[in-house]
DNA sequence: TTTGAAAAACGAAACTCTTAGTATTTACTC
DNA sequence: GAGTAAATACTAAGAGTTTCGTTTTTCAAA
């Protein structure tokens, strides 16, 4: 009997925290809590409730400094990038990422700079692979 | 008081059923549920639920046609796709969308055709702004 | 070695999401 | 108009998420 497929993308509060944990590449509960934005304000025993859950869930892992934990991403930025862009492909795009390319470049929002450096990056990959 | 900003941004069964009428165009109950995935297997119940919240969040119409329900989306496919990777751009990308591209074109994953897809779109759209 | 402050462990309340059972309404058929 | 099948309305259970209070533990300083 297969395990039932957990989701394995991050709640709204659970990115948050690893945002700031890809940033810090470490930190204990008081680090986090200390780097979130102004107006944030999130009692100690919540930043601590929401690590737990992270580890529970794999996405980090901690060791012990002294009496208190210090909390590290098991998953990099740029992996979970990836999996965001692919669980957002599938269920919206037809796991079509040309598609999504292309809602993306027509959004009338996107800067004639942004396209610019996205035709660059296109090029660059394009270019490595046959040449 | 401001209001409480909702997340417009569909759950996971708002999304699937909402897929479904993008799809048709206009639907039952009845409709949505037939046009499910083998194996998916909800209770007639639950379907109307699920519309009744898109409505109450205003993902949705209906109009009465005799004793049912008749839902369309107030929200198009194309302006919810928007939606979404504004979103996943500014959570996961700092709100950049070319590194959003970046992360993309560099997933091995792409395949070769879909890198030329989308180098054509970035091309078509940079020759009707230029031009 | 007591003690005091900081951290962790534990427990849980409030809320949302997903699913569906039961009750009621609706409109057609005899 | 009464019966019936299908739809809607209402209600709620159970799980997961977000938040935090209380209790216990831990280390260091007096």
């Amino acid at each position: 009997m297969r395990q039932k497929k957990k989701s394995e993308l991050l709640t709204e509060v659970e990115l948050e925290f690893m945002t700031q944990l890809w940033d810090l590449g470490e930190a204990t509960v008081r680090d986090v809590l200390d780097q979130l934005p102004e107006g944030r304000n999130l009692a100690y025993t919540s930043g601590a409730t929401i690590l737990k859950i992270l580890e529970t869930k794999e996405f980090v892992t901690s060791r012990k400094d002294g009496k208190r934990h210090i909390f590290k991403p098991t998953l990099a930025k740029d992996a979970y990038q990836t999996r965001s862009l692919k669980d957002l492909s599938v269920k919206l795009f037809d796991d079509t990422p040309a598609s999504l390319v292309a809602r993306l470049v027509n959004d009338d929002a996107l800067t004639e700079e942004a396209l610019g450096q996205i035709r660059a990056l296109v090029d660059r990959r394009l270019k490595n692979d046959t040449g």
